[in-house]
DNA sequence: GGATAATCGAGACGGTACGTCAAGTCTTCTT
DNA sequence: AAGAAGACTTGACGTACCGTCTCGATTATCC
């Protein structure tokens, strides 16, 4: 088998080994997808799995949560992008259809795990925060943003607090709740969250596209 | 030392002593509140610092995570309680800065581990959802319910969808964001998700009151 | 099931129940010739086979030692009998010829348990020698001091050293070297013993029979 | 403090640390000359003891007794050796006094337990054979078979039916009886065993000397 | 080309906690 | 009072991983 090698700069030394790195990140994405989640992570395991000595993973992250974190995020990170229809409340709905998508497959799984472990490990959850969330909050801000420019939104609200409005309801199922994201749960979400859960007191007429 | 021993009913052999069960779940508890949260609760711990033989533990509780839930729900339950003002977006308001005031206290760190803990043991988010997120969810149907017949809500949304876009803000602060939970944000929060995030398209008199 | 109680004296209080007892060596001895022997007897085993409260076995025995030897000494005495043809030689070696057949026997086995228990059991230790050898000594002596009465053995020779010397052989082969124990290995170690291991330097006439 | 690492061959991994090794045996062997001999002996006190990880004992032996067995021989084998007088009887004789001698120390609690425990374990009982007792076998098969050749003994003795009557009742007295093995004992028997048991029934004269 | 340096695999090391088992004691109700 | 039931403390069992370490082997750069 031929071993590939990085070749970075020009330092002494035998250069880190790129199919090491790529086989442990594929076992710990396996481990992570089985049955037992992030609590049948091991170190051990990883490296029986992924052939590699034990030092080897230490040598190139610090605990099981990191290299749990890279594994997801290099791999799924890319999975879930924006539309740009121009209606606020069409590239929500659709974003977030996708997002829904996602968290009920195989890789919601890993992700729970992951949410899970990082309860009790501050530098998952802070790994999680950072590549998953904050990329996708990025471009919701954006769009956000656009409404309220475009008059589509109301220009009273912190943009983070309206994500969280729309998001939070999601996270909220998927992690407590364990219940089904269906697309019929996101247009009621969406639908709630826009227009609002009080009756309107004047008669007028409410334009709601289903 | 005088042992508190239960006396049942009439069946045979000794009876369980009451005093190990309060010490376990003391232990436990304590435990959860220091640095290191779920993760450093140890059935052997638990035991030690009970001063109670491991066996007694397992006797009772198949895992640690069954303790901890059984060590909090009883002691945090009751402290969540919601008012009465009359006023749906009072009531819910006001329950919401009580709920944010135990979640940003030391219980709240107790929460956190246990609902962490949840995402690789079933039993566990089990215990946390009907222990704990259920007997609120009752009161709280009822009083959306409430406010749908005196005309206040939209009778349009299911109530469980509303209660969760109330709360899903809060829980995603709690639990993937860990921002502050403070009085400001909940009024925003409210008045977001109550009165929705579109612009009134007509020129209708908005009555926020604050 | 009808229940046997004791009726020794006029004591106070509930009688002893036979039935206990007799459960309990029963429990015991099939414990003991199973295949782990004397390492797969436990107090509780003991108590949940016989279907007693594991207080009863501990009222009346002090530990595990004491039930195996009661539970192996009373069923096993009564087997091993001395006969009395008149001739010493021949008395010693049916008798040796019945003791291999024990030892051979299941009960063997039990018998090799217990006395492995008994090295690190002084009670138990004890308890074989009172209840197991010290009664056929009794006879063994018995058998030889006719035979130094009657001019058939030397007169010199302490007779507890004599029986020393004529079984010391099967318990080596018994319990360290695991030897077969039939009836050839019995007449030449008769052989051996009563004659001595010494050429006789003069032609007299040597009368071997066999 | 300088750790002893083994070199054996060009096998991969750390190699094996003889001192670990060295302090496991020594630990287990201060152990089993305590008080309590081998029912003293556990695995977590001979690691705690030795100053070593409870795995790396497992790792290197199954069970206590196999440490035991360890322990106990390669210190305790270059004891005894066989003197060489020209005479059977005095060799015999002199090698008896020498390991009633071990037997009666200090070891011979070692070796007791060690054969205690042999009778339900197998493996032990079979090192105990291996490396205690053949050794010293094959030698006095060797004295033995010259003193057959030279006439001095019986040649329709099987030899190691004859090491079983000489040393038989040694171990009985040491492992049953739990007598004292002192001179005058070894003398006796040594006279009882080689001249045999049964009076001679020529008027020839006997040299015995004591 | 030989020294130096970093990486790799393998696996032994001292530890911690696991979940189980049995020991022997204690407390209750029943007979 | 004896017996059953069963909860109690204690302590060892054997296993799984932890994170660290010490090897020989490999693969580069630098002199």
């Amino acid at each position: 088998m031929e071993k590939v090698l990085e070749k970075v700069e020009n330092r002494p030394g035998r250069p880190r080994c790129l199919d090491a790195r790529r086989a442990i990140l594929e076992a710990t994405w396996e481990i992570l997808g089985g049955a037992g989640g992030f609590a049948d992570l091991t170190m051990e395991g990883i490296a029986e799995r992924a052939g590699v000595g034990k030092t080897t993973v230490y040598r190139w992250w610090p605990n099981k949560a990191s290299v749990a974190a890279e594994a997801f995020f290099t791999r799924i990170e890319p999975k879930v992008r924006f539309p740009d229809t121009g209606s606020l409340r069409e590239d929500i709905r659709l974003q977030m259809k996708e997002l829904c998508k996602v968290l009920t497959s195989r890789n919601g799984r890993v992700l729970r795990a992951l949410l899970g472990g990082g309860q009790s490990d501050p530098e998952l959850i802070e790994a999680f925060r950072s590549q998953w969330m904050e990329p996708r909050r990025v471009k919701g801000r954006e769009i956000l943003s656009k409404a309220v420019r475009s008059g589509e939104m109301r220009p009273d609200i912190d943009l983070d607090l309206a994500l969280d409005a729309l998001y939070g309801p999601i996270y909220l199922r998927f992690h407590v709740k364990h219940l089904p994201l269906d697309d019929l749960f996101v247009d009621q979400l969406c639908d709630s969250v826009f227009e609002g859960l009080l009756a309107k007191t004047s008669a007028r007429p409410r334009s709601r596209a289903h």
